[in-house]
DNA sequence: ATTAATTTTCAAAAACTTTTGAAAGTTCAA
DNA sequence: TTGAACTTTCAAAAGTTTTTGAAAATTAAT
């Protein structure tokens, strides 16, 4: 397979992933074309390398910036702004876990645990079945968190051991 | 709180959760409401329960049946079909996570592989970049199957242990 | 200050997903 | 068989998300 072939089959397949695991799928792509660009990319550049508008552009880097993968740099002796991808998949994998932990999982969990205090009779069918999942998820929550933790975790081990390496 | 707003608030919040991540919404509010069901539901059930039509009903059930958790029983002297949810929310979990690997994760996964056997000279910056980048996502993706497969182990061991105790 | 280059915004359009409900299909008791 | 009870299907409607592109805002050079 040749370069242009294999970075198109990159792009699709990295957008295709991203949106199966709640990305926008013009999202991953921006992102996947900035991970395999050796230089930074302009907004031009990634509008013609996907073919989609500007504003389309706009919206979903400054996303990403949110989200801590992609930052803007500057070219010196150029006046428009340039994009670069965090190129550690590790990092952005663990940055994608970490927020979407934060923003969606934490808030709601809250809002569940809470709802085992339900008053009534032990003895009503209905009220036990309903203590019994609360229950059974609260465990659950739990047991989530920590495996979420323990990849966050080990993503901090293998950086920091790879920076061992680099720094020697 | 009482328990009908209880009820209310994990069926809707069930759902925001599911939606979250991946599930349709009406999908995780069925199985929210079989889930804190003491008794089997049949499809009328399930209409009245959260005001939705007979073929968003059937089409979802169906749904949740392929994922592994939910399943029909037949009701002694009921010609209706009725339903109902693993309780076990760890075993939910994990067949959600097992499943979406399999389907998802992995057959995506196994394109990215193949990318970095691109030809090229390995002089040419792009090539690097793009190679580079590929092994990068190669190593990355083991480990996150590695994760994966842990917390999938851990449901087992929680399960037979858990199981043990019951048996005792 | 003016202008040209560039970025940002946002309302409308397009694309995509979900839901409905009526019609078709199935099952089973009589 | 028949027909009532029930389930499944699917085309059209409703709802949601994403994309576009032109206008407004910003920036920087002259």
């Amino acid at each position: 397979m040749k370069l242009p072939e294999a970075k198109a089959q990159f792009i699709q397949t990295w957008g295709l992933l991203g949106a199966q695991w709640g990305v926008n799928r013009t999202m991953a792509q921006i992102h996947a074309l900035l991970l395999i660009a050796p230089d930074p990319l302009s907004a031009e550049d990634i509008m013609g390398g996907l073919d989609i508008s500007r504003g389309n552009v706009n919206m979903n880097v400054r996303e990403l910036m949110n989200w801590g993968i992609v930052e803007k740099v500057l070219v010196p002796g150029e006046r428009k702004e340039f994009f670069i991808a965090e190129k550690d998949i590790w990092k952005v994998g663990t940055a994608i876990a970490r927020e979407r932990k934060k923003r969606e999982l934490d808030p709601i969990l809250k809002v569940l645990l809470q709802l085992n205090k339900v008053e009534g009779d032990p003895k009503d069918k209905q009220v036990r079945a309903f203590r019994e999942t609360m229950q059974n998820i609260q465990k659950f929550a739990h047991q989530t968190d920590s495996a979420l933790n323990a990849f966050i975790k080990s993503e901090e081990n293998w950086f920091y051991s790879t920076l061992m390496k680099v720094i020697r």
